[in-house]
DNA sequence: CTGAAAGCGCTAACAG
DNA sequence: CTGTTAGCGCTTTCAG
């Protein structure tokens, strides 16, 4: 079933069929013979066959470092509803964490003509920076700042300090710290950089050794948790750059008979489901995933439809913290 | 940059070019001269004119009914990490829960002249019927039994029995049930007559005010605990259809004094992290969510590679059951 | 307002 | 082994 087809039981010719889709000048008795024979048949134009000629496909890549993260589901959940909303579809690529696989498919992406790219980022190298240059479409990246592309990301600092002065206002002496490789930027550099700021703030010198860096899983955090605890001398406090490093090191608290928070106070970032069910629920910043990928799919849009060169643009969005049971110590409140 | 350029530039023709992308035959100087003009260029054939062509675009639709879930993250994870292996990117589709959606989606799907269909359905309409008797493309449903297309399922009902049968084994006397709408065969109707079975085999009378119908979330679980649980006559255990019901049934029992395991226990399905950083750790079937991705990926495959009409295959994966401490209650041990 | 005609970039006979 | 050629289905000038 053809554009041409459909043009001979209407008969009228290809281009005016073409002209019914593309909202071209059309006669109402052609438009109504048409649009007779396009619902008896089921007719839809074919896809490949309009992006060959118009070079616009309808397809928004997203790449993005693994699906089975709250926080990473939340984002994608957010663009595909805005993006589904204004009829593009997107077209997926999972990088399983593999830096190198990012840049293969924000490659493939562009070969595949799809109209703009959402990039789900957590580390840039030189790679990420050449190509990102040379990919001549509209790029958004979600979770980072990154010059040179329009962004949408968190106030990642905000929230660590705001999280850590917390605890500190809570009674907690001696913070501790479990974060992920500063190579990412927001979630490890800024968000241990906010840690350090509010320590100092407070006036709190912070030891070189209550500090770790692990990965972003439940496991690493208890493993953390364990050589900063583990030791005669130890932190009270654990500010961790993620729910999920947080629920991990309580986790480990709880094995060890250290009480949260009264031995050990313990958040995190994310305001995650498990933080808010785990054994003490968790103090923590929400920061907004969802409407990050909803704003990353809107500038989307917005570039898509500007016509000229392409502007970048950036947004930071804000977090809210909310305080949990593992903060919660009876004593020392300075407010 | 198109493949006469190429060709142009290597001193070959369009096909010689064609060839050397294809595996066609072509002498080793040819190949050479070729690979010298697409290395310095960078050039990959345009998918779109290839698809249009060839009618394969090496794209595999997946409709989901959402993404933010536990369950569905690591079945598309699942998915993505097979089907990028071979090549294949995915189109996803995101349908919110709206069974239109999905419908709309499918059609849609086929127009873009994806090469297969991966389908996590929840529930079936005659209009799900119609539009997959018509895709005329291979089409794998996850997560749900459906008789015309390949499927990968689970054994909900035997998953459902177990994990009952655990509760009575443990001395529940009078267990209580918490699911969703039956017109979700699998979650719905399958681990309701798994409850019921585990119940009859024990000689239990299950009171038809001890069951309730809700929806797949925390709160819907919170709510029908207090509809099941808030009055004096009431069960002494509740098996959840998922373990995001049976967490929020849990936090009723914890607001309202009621210790689980000792006052009521609590068994859910999925085997959620939820569950298992829980105030209360979560007694839970393991459901195979990532394989049953990785497998509806193959299936997928195998269907691809296969010459001939479209053979449906389907694949019911087992569970296993984890008793945590929702259901160690200590006394009755009848084994 | 309408139709004819020229490609978009590629593949696959087909004839060497 | 290689080049020529005829489209895949559609949009978009360009003349009417």
């Amino acid at each position: 079933m053809n554009i041409t087809e459909i043009a001979e039981l209407a008969g009228v010719s290809k281009a005016a069929v073409s002209r019914y889709f593309n909202r071209g000048y059309l006669s109402a008795e052609k438009r109504q013979a048409i649009e007779k024979v396009v619902e008896e048949t089921g007719y839809a134009p074919n896809v490949q066959a309009q992006t060959l000629r118009t070079r616009k496909n309808r397809q928004i890549g997203v790449v993005i470092p693994k699906l089975s993260s709250e926080s990473v589901a939340r984002v994608v959940d957010g663009i595909s509803s805005v993006l589904t909303d204004c009829g593009y579809q997107l077209m997926l690529t999972n990088t399983a964490n593999d830096p190198a696989k990012e840049v293969e498919y924000l490659e493939l992406l562009r070969h595949h003509h799809v109209e703009g790219v959402i990039f789900s980022a957590s580390i840039f190298t030189p790679d990420h920076d050449r190509i990102l240059q040379n990919m001549h479409l509209p790029v958004v990246i979600v979770g980072q700042q990154y010059s040179g592309c329009s962004c949408v990301y968190h106030d990642d600092r905000g929230a660590a300090a705001a999280v850590t002065g917390l605890m500190l206002d809570r009674g907690c002496r001696r913070p501790g710290y479990i974060g992920v490789t500063q190579r990412d930027r927001a979630a490890g550099y800024e968000r241990r950089q906010g840690f350090l700021a509010a320590a100092a703030a407070a006036g709190v010198a912070v030891r070189e050794e209550d500090m770790a860096e692990g990965q972003f899983t439940m496991e690493s955090g208890y493993e953390k948790a364990g050589e900063l605890l583990g030791r005669e001398n130890r932190p009270d406090g654990l500010f961790c750059a993620t729910d999920n490093i947080a629920v991990g090191a309580m986790q480990y608290c709880r094995e060890h008979g250290l009480r949260v928070p009264e031995a050990v106070m313990i958040a995190g970032i994310g305001d995650s489901p498990l933080g808010r069910v785990s054994a003490v629920t968790l103090t923590s910043a929400h920061l907004y995933y969802r409407t990050s990928g909803e704003e990353a799919a809107r500038l989307m849009l917005s570039q898509l439809r500007r016509h000229g060169p392409i502007s970048t643009r950036s947004l930071c969005l804000s977090y809210q913290v909310t305080e949990r049971d593992s903060t919660r110590r009876n004593a020392d409140f300075r407010d």
